[in-house]
Parts: C-alpha cells; structure tokens; sequence
DNA sequence: AACTAATCGTCAGTATGCTAACGAAATTCC
DNA sequence: GGAATTTCGTTAGCATACTGACGATTAGTT
C-alpha cells in the first residue's frame, strides 16, 4: 500500500476491522479446510447444538444475522445433512432447525481446529495486549450490539 | 442469545470480530445515508483520490480485495460517475481509474461523517483503551496480512 | 523471432449480509 | 368474534468477497 493511502485507510478502524476479519476468515478456512464449513456455518451449528429446536428467526437473533441469510445458510447445511427442519406443531409459521448426528461428529471433529483460527487471529498479541483486546473488543460488541443491523438478542 | 450459546461465540474472536464489522457497517450506513456510499466504495475513491489513474490490480492491493470483487465494485462506481476508466496506452492490458470531479467533490462532503461512523464504532472504548485496541488492532492486520487472501500491497 | 511465463481484466460460481415486500399464520384489541 | 397488527419464512434485488478459469496481452528465455 502506498503511503498516501495506507495513510488514509491505516487511519480508519473500520478499514482495519475489516481487514482483520478477512484474515479471520482466511486462517478459519485453512484450518477447516477439510470439513467445507464457514465461519458462519460454524456459528449457526454450535447454536443449533446447544439450542435444539429452535426457530429459524430465534436462531438468527442468536449467532446475530438477518433471518433471510440464516435461511439461506440453514439451507445449505440442510442440503449437506448436518440439520433438519421441522414446521412448527402449535405454530405452523416456524421452523425448527435440529442438528443430525453428522452435525455433533462435525463439531467434534471441527473443535481443535476451529480454535486455532480463532486463536492465530489474535497470536501476534503478547498475552496481556491479548487479553485487554479481547476485552475491549467484547465491550464494543456489547455496547454497539443495539447499532447492528441484526442485533443478537441478549439473555 | 442464550447463555449457552452466548458462552460459546462470545469466547470466538472471530465471532466478535464479525460483529463488531457487522456494528461499522450499520454506523457507517446511517452517518452516510445521504451519500449512497459503502465502507469499501470509501476506501477505493480515497485511494483512487490518492492514486489517479492507478489500474484496477493495483488498486486492490491497496484496498486489500480481490481483483474480481475490486472490478465489481468500481463498475458501480463509474456507473454512479464518481470514476472513469482509460484502457492503458503502453499496457493495453491495464485499465486505469481516474476520479471524476464529482468524486472530489463526495469526498469532501462525506469527509466528517465518515470520521464519525469510525469513531463511533470504537467510541464505547475510554481514551487509554482506545489507544491500545487501536495499536493491537493495527498490530494484528500488518502480522496478519499475509495469511489474507487479499493481502495489501505493503510499502 | 518464437516459445514460454506471467499478468490483466473478466466471467461464472459460490457464500455472506442487508432491505423491502409478500402470503400465511398467530396474536392483540376492541 | 372479527378487524388490525404482528410475526414467520420466503423471495427478489443489491453489495461485498473469494476461487478458478478464460482470452488477451506483455515479459522473459533461448
């Protein structure tokens, strides 16, 4: 980057953001590269793990995206067998979104890897830096929740 | 989000990370609502403004994107006539992007609210903090930038 | 000069992410 | 109980982002 502009967008958190998360995603998909999973995938299906049952709607609020892209991204993991679909019984409007076994060996398998992406995203900081990043960058996430688009719901 | 599953995407930097993109983009968005302008398309006229007639490869370097999803994106922008593009004379090859006057125009006037949708999105932070996470955060894209699959061009 | 390498822009394909609008279904309010 | 409102999933449209492949063009090698 040249300096006049690295000068510029250097300058910029969200440039910088952005950037970061690129390199996330990067150092995920080496990591993973064996399973043909995202970031986002992973998110949704640790969810719908820990939550089974859950609507689609209840479960975009829960990895924070809109629910048309969490239909989208349901679909495809329906379509690679690691979940299914249930219309609701009492309410016919929801879909309930279960994991398949393939989904919970997935997990397992995903678990080592998955943690080290997400820790060389942040390896170049020494221990204390880490730590004080990580927590100023969970108090931003907090406090600017209700600015997103599509706010996770808290509790 | 559930305790349960708070507990376990919370712990993810790169699921913070994501958020905290998904939380610049909406800030970004509503400060600049009036210019019809993304984060991304304010990085390229800025270094397009740097830059005048750099090509289209060597722009994504600078933005740190792709050279497919860079076209794209200046496609719109010439659409919009904030750029035009000159097929090279002695590298036929290349397509140089120029900034219209309309652009330096936008950049003066975008120039104040897009400071404020950066500032806000680390603005929860006190002033020491900010600092630091800045530094970290600056820190981590220059270590990382190699492991994108974008990287920028440095230096 | 001719063959090979590399580079540039583009295209197709896939994935994430958002808005706006829609029908279907449920809830709320008289 | 019936009308208005809300909610859910879906669809269409747009924007960012990447890969892999392609033709065109240039650079490098012999």
């Amino acid at each position: 980057m040249s300096k006049k502009t690295a000068f510029a967008l250097a300058a910029r958190p969200g440039f910088l953001i952005r950037r970061l998360h690129q390199i996330h995603l990067s150092l995920f998909a080496e990591e993973c590269a064996a399973f043909n999973v995202t970031p986002v995938q992973y998110s949704i299906l640790t969810a719908v793990a820990a939550q089974p049952g859950l609507e689609q709607a209840a479960l975009a609020q829960e990895v924070g995206i809109d629910r048309a892209t969490l239909a989208n991204v349901v679909a495809r993991l329906a379509r690679n067998g690691l979940v299914r679909r249930l219309q609701g019984r009492q309410d016919r409007r929801l879909k309930h979104v279960l994991p398949t076994a393939a989904c919970k060996r997935l997990l397992t398998q995903m678990e080592e890897p998955a943690r080290r992406a997400h820790e060389r995203t942040i390896d170049a900081l020494k221990p204390r830096e880490r730590a004080l990043f990580l927590k100023a960058l969970a108090h931003l996430v907090s406090t600017g929740n209700a600015h997103s688009r599509a706010p996770l719901r808290v509790s």
